[in-house]
DNA sequence: TCTAATACATAATTCTCTTATGTATTAATC
DNA sequence: GATTAATACATAAGAGAATTATGTATTAGA
């Protein structure tokens, strides 16, 4: 992503989103999704990643599975159903927002 | 705005774009017209308006004129010439954001 | 055997904006 | 005539979200 800038304020959207869309799903798996979606145009961090995992669980929008691969611990993340009803209501202000700065800055969206 | 979050990283983009369009204006000239494009969607306050502008005057991006009214000051502000190249540029930029993000959110835009 | 990828986590720092505060003029209302 | 709202600038303190840095550990591949 050329300006991250940008992607400010968009991570919790883009989370949520992405486990509509996929099911339960674990961190790492939750980045390279996305990386892949955007052409890896946006690569999301893990020092932003995790501590908002962890938020969102804390405020039960997503509910967690641990999982043991040999050795290796696998967090899974799934929307609550306070979750889905929160990505919907994310997707939509995203929407509205998009539209609104359209029309500021005087733009088409094809 | 109901997702003040989103908007962050957009302000400069904002300022340069409505400066491009409407020519030479002053600050809260500037906050009025943002706030009529958007409906009252976008409030810019001065304490993030202001320092932008000042920045971008102090990096050659814009240029300022200033005129007394009776004993009032006012203060213009235009796009240099790289200052109109750099607005052109963010614009793409933010065009470019929102294509990457329709696609990982999966969402279509009229 | 070493490196890259996978997989988690947290702390320090940076950046941008909001909120608060300050000054002052002009227009409108009571 | 006095008060309030709108106009018009400006800056400082604080908050919030992300980046960068760091840490641990397993697994796969070269």
């Amino acid at each position: 992503m050329h300006s991250p800038e940008l992607l400010k304020g968009t991570l919790q959207t883009i989370v949520l989103k992405v486990l509509k869309d996929h099911g339960k799903m674990y961190g790492y798996e939750i980045t390279q999704r996305v990386k892949e979606l955007s052409e890896d145009r946006i690569i999301l961090t893990e020092g932003a990643l995790y501590p908002t995992l962890h938020k969102l669980e804390a405020e039960g929008i997503l509910k967690t599975e641990t999982v043991m691969l040999g050795k290796r611990v696998r967090k899974y993340y799934a929307l609550t159903a306070e979750g889905k009803s929160l990505a919907r209501e994310r997707v939509n202000e995203f929407i509205d927002f998009i539209k609104t700065m359209s029309s500021v800055l005087q733009v088409e969206l094809s």
